[in-house]
DNA sequence: ATATGTGCAAATTCTTTGCATTAGA
DNA sequence: TCTAATGCAAAGAATTTGCACATAT
């Protein structure tokens, strides 16, 4: 729970709020539930993790669908696909770009602050591709799970 | 059809039979059919557009499915993830690792032949992971959609 | 006041499963 | 022959949509 927490969660909920303002979005009890979320834990999560985790009264999950799609569109929230079926979201802080290696055993998740994809991405600009983004995941099987085994 | 059209379709046809042989696996109508297709054209293709293009007779998509997973179990074939929802295979040469760069407007796919993804991998390996692999594909919006716009 | 967001129910889409039947080796 | 593979129908899981009601600005 506090393992994971970000150190500025709340000046980061609280930029969240504005960009959700200055996009004609209303701040309402479900958006700021999943925001505190986001901004305290690093996720990241799906929608179904984030409607468990919501506090007392919550909301309905279609809601946090419509949440998450909403802050995708003006970048406040990263969608991550790890192959499994359903998506995962993240707080995107703006700041450099990361990746995440994932357990295939354990699901667990860890942050890789490095990204190589420039060259990629460069390339890709080269080939005449505009407004160009890319998906990066990483799957392992962590030093704890290779011990059990 | 021929345009993307591999040379040696032929050869490759041939080597994943015998590999289906080797895994005691059954050379069955419908795994030729998709066979056929993915040695053919690079795709990758959905499950269902593979269905549509088999030729007089065909098969069930059910069986697409199940024919895909067990090829993708002996690594005769690669899962690809677009993140639109649905899942993508294309024939695994087992060559040189290679990348796609979609286009977000007309939802072609292009191969990028290069990859940059192993300084990540060594750094996975490093962080006490094994078994690494990873995903990357990259989005953009290809120059003649560019024209449209 | 009023447009935006929400809840609930139902629909959609992709994929998987159960089981009787068929067909490779 | 005899087990693996297929077809059909139905189930499952994740996500989306329609519409009446609620609520933030």
């Amino acid at each position: 729970m506090s393992r994971h927490e970000h150190p500025d969660a709340q000046a980061q909920f609280e930029s969240a709020l504005q960009t959700l303002r200055d996009h004609q979005h209303r701040i309402t009890e479900p958006r700021k539930a999943i925001l505190t979320i986001l901004t305290r834990e690093h996720g990241p999560f799906t929608a179904e993790e984030l409607h468990k985790q919501m506090a007392k009264g919550g909301c309905d999950l279609v809601t946090v669908y419509r949440c998450l799609t909403a802050m995708e569109e003006i970048n406040l929230v990263r969608r991550c696909d790890f192959g499994d079926g359903c998506y995962r979201y993240e707080f995107n802080t703006g700041e450099h770009h990361h990746h995440h290696i994932i357990c295939r055993s354990c699901q667990a998740v860890e942050t890789l602050d490095m990204c190589v994809a420039d060259g990629l991405e460069r390339m890709a600009r080269q080939m005449g591709f505009a407004n160009v983004t890319h998906t990066l995941e990483i799957f392992g099987v962590c030093a704890t799970c290779q011990q059990k085994s």
